[in-house]
DNA sequence: GCTGTAATTCTAACTATGTTAGGTGAAACT
DNA sequence: AGTTTCACCTAACATAGTTAGAATTACAGC
């Protein structure tokens, strides 16, 4: 029918508006940091008034929400795109998986800022949104025990390591590699410590 | 003379209200979280009204400033304290020093969210607040040249490490103990990589 | 094509918060 | 005693997120 095919329009325009908002929230969080973007600020970059928001969003958090879900969805194709190429060695297996999500999460949750989500006021991401976090997780996890690395406390010891790479590298030095240059050995000090060959 | 001390006692109760405000700040703090925290609330705790507050901070970002000195104050005070107590052994005292920055910061540091203040729109510590961070440091890095530890990557790595350990324990467990027992594991790695007896 | 309906955007306004301006009263000094 | 200082006050401003309700636009059915 062609009310059928206008409605799916009328969808579509609709999903391209949300996702207008959402790059003019990125790109002010790029310029002024996650907590200084205001909806007014947002809204005038989309062309709109603040209150017209809310048609798309219940509120500020739900758009940190769904920059969240999309950052990790990006995060979540990306090690998809990049599986086939995990190395045969448990070793290069997991240096792989440390630079990927390193890569990843200093080039865009630091630099978006979306680690500091977690410090705002009543943030709290949806269960959809939260849900390809935990699927990249689960890649990481299926790479460790293909090589026999089943002890959850190894991923945990494994996630600490990265993450306080990560998150010294972006308060420290950022724009710098000071704790960048850290990776490889922290890799290898961390499959020393499995006796991973 | 007299007129001194009467302008002491005066400079005394300034201290102390301004003590009293530090500590009404951290009161809210633990009960609503750190961006939470409200002048109005702030000063209706201490008895007064909110602008009073300016007789004794430039800004709200003068009292997070004035926390985060206190805390790291609080932290070199006792790093200091212990000091004589570093066991003589490499291992040992890498150990040592691992568990007392991570009880440090796991009770002062993340309990009340101070590492959350670097998030915080506008926030910078004054270089005299920052000051107790940098001698703990300090002291950390003294324990390491005993020992032979020099260089500057390798203390990067153990603080990456512990503090990985930390943000995952206050992010993702808070109250729990998940990664905290993962602090001797870390610790035995980070030496057995070094190559400590 | 016209009309009713639904959705999107608008203006106006409310509330909360950090902050400033300017006044008041008590303590400190001469 | 008179003056000065200063901690605290009230009133108010600017900027936030958010809500209410009107206006406009896009669509569906006749």
């Amino acid at each position: 029918m062609l009310g059928e095919t206008k409605r799916d329009r009328q969808a579509e325009r609709r999903e391209a508006t949300r996702a207008e908002i959402i790059d003019a929230a990125w790109d002010m969080t790029g310029e002024v940091g996650l907590a200084q973007i205001t909806l007014r600020g947002v809204a005038e970059r989309v062309g709109m008034r603040a209150p017209s928001l809310y048609s798309h969003f219940d509120s500020k958090n739900a758009i940190y929400d769904a920059m969240f879900g999309q950052a990790w969805s990006e995060c979540l194709a990306h090690f998809e795109s990049v599986k086939e190429q995990v190395p045969p060695g448990a070793r290069e297996a997991v240096r792989f998986a440390a630079r990927t999500f390193f890569d990843f999460a200093v080039r865009d949750l630091a630099r978006h800022q979306l680690m500091n989500l977690r410090t705002i006021p009543g943030f709290d991401p949806s269960e959809e949104n939260y849900a390809p976090a935990v699927a990249a997780l689960d890649l990481v996890r299926e790479i460790f025990h293909r090589h026999g690395i089943t002890a959850p406390e190894e991923l945990d010891l494994f996630t600490a390591l990265i993450g306080g790479l990560v998150d010294s590298q972006h308060a420290n030095d950022p724009g710098g590699d000071r704790w960048a240059r850290l990776l490889d050995p922290a890799v290898d000090m961390f499959a020393d410590h499995l006796g991973l060959p």
